[in-house]
Formats: C-alpha cells, structure tokens, sequence
DNA sequence: TAAATTGGCGCC
DNA sequence: AAAGGGCGCCAATTTA
C-alpha cells in the first residue's frame, strides 16, 4: 500500500523474488479485486490493508503478514521486544539504525476507521520490504521446527483476517436489552450524573453497618473501617471478606460486583461501544506472549455472563456458541504424547472423570484440581498433594510441564508445540542489551546454586509461568488453527454463517436458522482439523459443546 | 501534571 | 475452598 491508497505488486516465486516485473496500482481494492486468482497474498500488514478491503466487500482467502511473521521470528530467535516493524526489520539486515515501532494506538470506540491509519512503516521501498519476506522465509528455515514455525506464521496472518473479519461483522448486540439489564441490575439513574439507585442503597447499607461514611469503592478505607471495628483483614479481595462476620460484608460484595458492571459494561459502555446493533471490538490476535488475543478496548474477552442477554441474534438467525471441551488438558497430552493421557483425552466425554476413573479412584474433583495444579505451577493445597498420584499414572504429561518449569527457573526460552517463543527471563542479556534494569529483589545467593533445591521467588514465579506458557500457549496455536480452518470451511459452503466472536476457547457464529446444524458439523470438525493439523496423529479428540440459542446466556 | 503502579474483579 | 497461569479495565494513589 502506498501513501496515496494504491500499491504496488509483483507476483513472488517460492523464494520471495518477483517472478514478474512490479507494477503499480493506483488503487488498492481495485488490484485485489481484479486478481481472484492469488491464492496467497503476502503483505506489510494485515491491520493496514484488510480493512479497506473489507469495507468494499473483497475478502480474501490467505495472506501472510510480514510484520506478524517478524514478531513471531524475533520471538523465537530470543528477541522478542525488539522493533517488529518492516522498517526495523530491513534495518537490522543491513546493520543500520534500527527504528523503534511507532507507539501502540489506543482504544477507540468504533475502531474500523482507525486501523486505517498508516503507520511510518508504509514508507518503506518496495525492494525492502520484498528483502525482507525473502530474509523472513531463510529464517523459518533456521528454526528447529521449519515446517511448524511456517504454520504458525500462516495461521497468525489466517488470525489477523479473521481479527478484521469480526470487527467488521461485529456482535449482534441489542442496546435496549443491555440498559433493561442496567435497570435492573443497578436501578435508575439519578439526574446529574454519580451511582446509580442501587449502587448508592448499597453504599449507604455499608455506612450504616459500619456507624460511620464508609466509601465501599475505596479498599483503604474499607480496611480502615474493619480495624476500628475490630477486624484486621489484609486486602478487601472478595474471598477474604466473605469469611468475615461483619454487617457490611454482604452489601460491601455485592456493591463491588455492581460497581465493576456500571464502570467496566454500563451505559457508558454501551453508548461507546455499540453502534447500529453491533459490537465491533478491535482483536488483537497474539496480544499476549503465550498467543491468547487480546483486545483494544471494549473488554470484549471480559464480558460478564449477566451482560451476556444483550447478545442477541438477528431475527430468524441464531447463534451456534462452541465452547471447546477441556482444551488445555488435551493439548497436554498431545503435545507431551503421554500414552495415558491421551488415552483419557482421546474420548468426546468429559475428561475429568476419565482421568478421576483412571488415577484418582472415581474422585472427579481432585482429578481436576490435581490436573490444573499441574498446569498452573500450583505450590500448594490439594493439587500438590493429588500432584504425585498424576505424576505416577502420567509421567510424560508431568514432565513436559516439570521441563518447562525448570527452564523458565533456568532462565532459558520455552515454546509452543509450533514454536511460540516465552520472553527473555528478566536479566537475561538480551534485556540488559535493550537497557532494562534487572530487578534486585532477592538476594544475589539464592540464585546462585549455593542452596541445591532452593529457586528465589523470582526464578519461581518465572517457572510458574513458563510451566504455563507451554500448555496455554499451545492451546492458542490449536485455536488459531481452529479459526482459520473454520474460516475456510464457513467461506467455501456458500453460507451466509458469519463468525462473530472468539474467545480463547470460545467461538460465536451468527447464521440464519437453517443453517445452524450445518455450523455445528462444521465447527466439530475444523476442531480435529486442527488437532491433526497442529500435532500430527494422535489419538486426542477436540471435542466442543455446542448450543444453538437466540441469546448468548441462553448457552450455558 | 502526566505517567506508572496498585488493588480489585470481570473473563478464559 | 483457595490458589496456581494469562489478560483488560477502572479508580485511586504514588512516582517521576
């Protein structure tokens, strides 16, 4: 794309050289639209040029995004947090001054417009940024998975389409329903703006509990007021405040609940975010170092389940909701490829009380607290104490988690099943060479192999995550998958079905009644599409609940 | 005065 | 029941 909206093109050959002289395009929608035969378009940027195409009605079926491509590699090579640009990039081949990347644009409500801003990267000369695809293509080359890294390269640039696609659909979304909720919930509003009815009731039911003005919002002053009531408590954290024997316990709880829903999805919200029946959240697939997307504003993957009767389907349409069924646990034992485990993640039941039948004498709780105790570095509790009973029964899952907790102690890299790269631990020289401080909280000795068997805090928390990262991590490669396969599959069979939503394990498609038992076939089997895709053949099944409903609360 | 951090809770 | 992992968002407070 260049400054003036056209481009400039050139068809690629297996090795990233033009095959054919570059032309330019004065318009970019119209070079794309008269080329329905490319089957792979390789580009800057995804969020620069998609929208565009989209807002014209000309999708296209693959791309590969430079600049996603270039994240992904610094991350694998160690170098994550270094400039991604295109621009950055091509400096660092040739041993230039690398640019930093421009600063990340904020939330905007109604957010298509604003990926059309072009960043500083546009400039960059056509044979640089051809320089750079050809360098990129090299280096998944010099991965230890080149076949992996390339998949995951294609299926984060399948991710960033599906990103615009959404935000283009939006979700349906019925304001009148959201403010009755608001009503309900929180009470009227009171002319001239503060709490709502409801919200101030509760207030003052806290304030009278306590004798005096007690500001329940203000997590100093509530602890102030248990101590002069006799009470210490050390945070004001739900949990801890409902093992309490106090009056102001319960309004104080349920005005935090209340509270959270008028600031974070109230009819401020509503007024921002909502237009023409639809939410367009800003995706931002890979937002988060382990893969999980994020989102520019609007807290779309935080929207809270009493909210959710706002998400309403358009006459005569449904949504199909697929939540797949325990999705980290069968990623464990696809990606550690312990015989058990795989055993038990290789039926569509529930996979609790498979494990409780195998390993934990029929006790489906401990089965999962142990299991999720496993994924989530637990340290204590009863996970720790079903954790060698899982240990005995599935070696191989343990240890691939125990590996990767121990590297991340180590201070090495850890990666996803298709080569997703942890951060540089704190400290490490990569950091140090970028100019971040080393944190000095613990002592220099804890570290320094004095004390066998004894990890600083530090190296602990760090285990604790890369122990996580590699299950997490690797369920967001087969997530990705997911999207794009049921992307494809959606786009092929001539249906109006649109994907609307995803979150994490999660995906929302909005189609016309008739079509839905079609969505759901389609959706199951884009889920072992990509299980096989991701982690070649195993016995593992990805299964998903699935419900067809007219509302999104009406699915769980 | 603006930016960064903290506490709390929503989601997975 | 509580506590392990990942986030975003808001208001208040602290820091630069």
């Amino acid at each position: 794309m260049t400054e003036t909206g056209g481009a400039l093109l050139a068809p690629l050959d297996p090795t990233g050289l033009p095959a054919a002289p570059v032309v330019a395009e004065p318009d970019l929608v119209a070079a794309v639209r008269s080329r329905p035969d490319v089957t792979r378009w390789v580009w800057r940027s995804t969020a620069e040029i998609y929208p565009r195409l989209l807002a014209v009605g000309v999708p296209v079926d693959r791309c590969y995004d430079i600049e996603v491509a270039e994240s992904l590699l610094l991350a694998h090579e160690g170098r994550l947090g270094e400039p991604r640009s295109a621009a950055a990039a091509h400096a660092r081949l040739r041993g230039a001054p690398v640019p930093p990347d421009p600063p990340a644009r904020s939330a905007e409500p109604g957010s298509q417009s604003s990926l059309f801003e072009p960043s500083s990267g546009t400039r960059l000369p056509f044979e640089d940024l051809l320089q750079v695809y050809a360098d990129q293509l090299r280096r998944h080359d010099a991965t230890e998975h080149p076949g992996r890294m390339r998949l995951l390269t294609a299926a984060e640039s399948a991710g960033m389409l599906v990103a615009a696609e959404m935000n283009s659909s939006g979700l349906p979304w019925r304001a009148d329903v959201h403010r009755q909720v608001l009503d309900e919930l929180l009470g009227e509003r009171y002319a001239g703006g503060g709490e709502p009815r409801r919200l101030a009731e509760l207030a003052d039911e806290v304030s009278a509990a306590f004798g005096r003005r007690v500001r329940p919002d203000l997590p100093a002053d509530v602890v102030k007021a248990f101590a002069q009531a006799g009470i210490k408590v050390k945070s004001t954290r739900r949990w801890e405040l409902e093992e309490l024997d106090h009056p102001a316990v319960q309004p104080l709880v349920q005005y935090k609940k209340l509270y959270r829903i008028w600031t974070a999805h109230g009819w401020s919200w509503l007024q921002d975010w909502v237009r023409d029946g639809r939410f367009r959240p800003e995706y931002l697939p890979g937002g988060t170092v382990s893969g999980r997307w994020t989102t520019n504003g609007g807290g779309a993957l935080q929207i809270p389940k009493v909210i959710r009767r706002a998400v309403v389907a358009d006459e005569g349409w449904r949504l199909v909701v697929a939540d797949a069924d325990q999705m980290e646990p069968r990623v464990l034992a696809a990606i550690s490829r312990d015989r058990g485990l795989m055993e038990v993640a290789g039926h569509d039941g529930d996979l609790y009380t498979a494990l409780s039948d195998r390993a934990f004498h029929g006790d489906r709780d401990h089965a999962k607290i142990a299991l999720l105790g496993a994924v989530y570095g637990q340290t204590s509790g009863d996970g720790l104490k079903n954790l060698a009973a899982l240990r005995r029964r599935f070696p191989l899952a343990v240890a691939y988690v125990d590996d990767a907790a121990k590297a991340g102690e180590d201070g090495r890299l850890v990666r996803t099943w298709l080569g997703r790269t942890s951060p540089p631990a704190v400290g490490s020289g990569a950091d140090e060479e970028a100019g971040i401080p080393q944190e000095s909280a613990d002592p220099p000795l804890a570290d320094s192999g004095f004390t066998p068997g004894y990890a600083s805090s530090n190296a602990r928390a760090r285990g604790r995550f890369t122990r996580n990262f590699v299950v997490q991590g690797s369920a967001a490669d087969w997530a990705l998958l997911l999207l794009a396969a049921l992307r494809r599959s959606l786009g092929s069979a001539g249906l109006r079905a649109e994907l609307v939503f995803f979150q994490h394990d999660e995906v929302i498609v909005h189609c016309p009644q008739e079509e839905a038992e079609t969505v759901v076939e389609a959706i199951r089997a884009a889920g072992e599409l990509a299980g096989r895709t991701a982690f070649g053949e195993t016995p593992v099944r990805f299964p998903f609940t699935t419900a067809v409903v007219e509302r999104y609360s009406d699915a769980k």
